[in-house]
Parts: C-alpha cells; sequence; structure tokens
DNA sequence: ATAGCTGCAAAATGTTTGCGCGAAA
DNA sequence: TTTCGCGCAAACATTTTGCAGCTAT
C-alpha cells in the first residue's frame, strides 16, 4: 500500500473522534484541515482501513449509516435508540463465546458486532425527571 | 392496526423464509402470490412490524441491506463472510450481561443485535479439501 | 517510469415518501 | 362514511465507480 497523505488523515480523525463517526462526519472534519479532500477518497480509504483491521466498523447503529471506530480491538458497543448516542464497554464473558460457537456448530468466528439498543443513562435520567 | 392481506402475506412469508430474507426477497416472493404487490408496501409493512416487535431484523450482515427475521424472540446471528449465509445461535450467556451492563453503566438494553463473523463450516470444510 | 491514489461527477443501490384510489371498520 | 393502507412513481440518502490527472515509490 502506497503512502497518500489523505489517509492519514482520514485516520487520524477517526482516531481522535470519540462518536463513532460516519463517513460523512469523516468528511467534514477531515475537510477543514485538507479543503481538496474528496468524499469519494474518504469512502475508499474507510473500505480499505476497515478491511485492514485498522478501524472498526459498526453497521448496526440503526440510523442508516455505517459508524467507524478508531479502536480496532474487540469489544461492544451501547447504542442509545433515544439520542442516538454509540459507547464503547468491554463484555469480559465474550472471548469464550467463539470457543463454544466452534465447537457446537464449526463457525470459525473472526470478528463480531455486539450492539446493545437501549437507553443510556442520561435519557433515563431525562425521562424521569420529566414524569 | 388495520387488517390488510398484504401485510398478512409478508408476514407469512418472512416466518416461511429460512433465509433470513431482504426487504427485495420478501417481495419478490410476495409477489408470486400477489402480483400487484408493491416494494412500497413491502418497506411500510417490514418498518411496522418489526417496530412491533414481531419480526426481527438483522443491519450487520455484511452485504448493505437489512435482513428480516421470523423469529422475534432474542438470539444471535451468525454470519458467513464467505458465502453471505446467516443461520440463528443461542447463546446462554447473553441474558446476564443486560444486567451486567445495567449496573455498571446505567444504561438499560432493550434489544440485541450480536453478529459473529467469520466462516461456517460448509465454506471452511471447502476450502480445505482445495488446499 | 509506473503503479496506485486523488478529485470530480455520474451512477447505482437501498429505502422513503406524497398522492390519489380502494379496502377495512 | 371515514380512516387507513395500497400501488405507483418520484425523491432521497448513502455509497460506489469511471476517468483523467497527479504523487509516491
Amino acid at each position: 500500500m502506497k503512502y497518500s497523505r489523505q489517509r492519514e488523515l482520514i485516520l487520524e480523525t477517526i482516531r481522535q473522534s470519540p462518536i463513532h463517526p460516519t463517513a460523512e462526519e469523516i468528511y467534514s472534519r477531515a475537510k477543514e484541515k485538507m479543503p481538496s479532500l474528496s468524499l469519494g477518497t474518504v469512502y475508499r480509504n474507510l473500505a480499505l482501513l476497515s478491511e485492514l483491521g485498522m478501524i472498526g466498523k459498526l453497521e448496526a447503529s440503526g440510523d442508516h449509516s455505517v459508524h467507524y471506530d478508531g479502536r480496532n480491538d474487540e469489544h461492544c458497543h451501547l447504542v442509545c435508540t433515544k439520542c442516538g448516542s454509540i459507547n464503547d464497554i468491554e463484555l469480559d464473558t465474550l472471548p469464550t463465546i467463539d470457543s463454544a460457537v466452534a465447537r457446537k456448530t464449526g463457525f470459525i468466528v473472526t470478528e463480531h458486532e455486539i450492539v446493545l439498543k437501549g437507553t443510556c443513562a442520561a435519557c433515563a435520567a431525562h425521562a424521569k425527571s420529566e414524569s
């Protein structure tokens, strides 16, 4: 893979964002630093980086676009269906699951997408104070 | 909610399909039985049925469309990245997770999307016999 | 020198929506 | 008879792609 300033910027932008940004969000933030950047380039690099496992990908956010994650280790996500926030969470029981699945079904797990949907603490508090 | 023959047919079609069909697949199967059926109606009813919890929804299939599931109880999915097959699996450790999450973070889990991606038994066997 | 990446714009894909008609209550 | 759902087609949002020029190696 050849180096490109665009790819470096895109990767940097994802890593610095805490919100699990979409392609569009990554584009508009990165474009501030490199106004010539094009959206097609963002998409091409997101595909590349996530294929290489350098960034994470979250398809099940519930809005209609893919979100990206600067972390590339295995972890889970909490998606609030009220405010749309996405947060990381570690679930220690998970590593054991893969081998259990392999034993039971012969399916070889190489990656997860584990999303728990519901109401985040902030939205729950907000709802309570309203009632 | 008012009864409609279309909705009944759509629900029936999903329940009879073992493959976790997409809207397009549901449409073309159902259209065989009701040629006047329109794709917009399929989408409207899928939104309705999954909002009511009568069918399941799978966003993280890896192809670029939403898949639906005749089962509406909580279970997990195995998505083969080689052949695209989607299969159900029960993971008994999961019910405990929700309360653990709530205790740790205050997040109230109302639904899951738990997808394990990798190579299914059939594709693994196929790869082995080729090498 | 050349392979690969970019910007641009057009196209493709999957999904949603407005409207006027027909069917259920 | 009134309300809701339907079929149709247009609109929409997101993502992908072809091309010609530029950049890293």
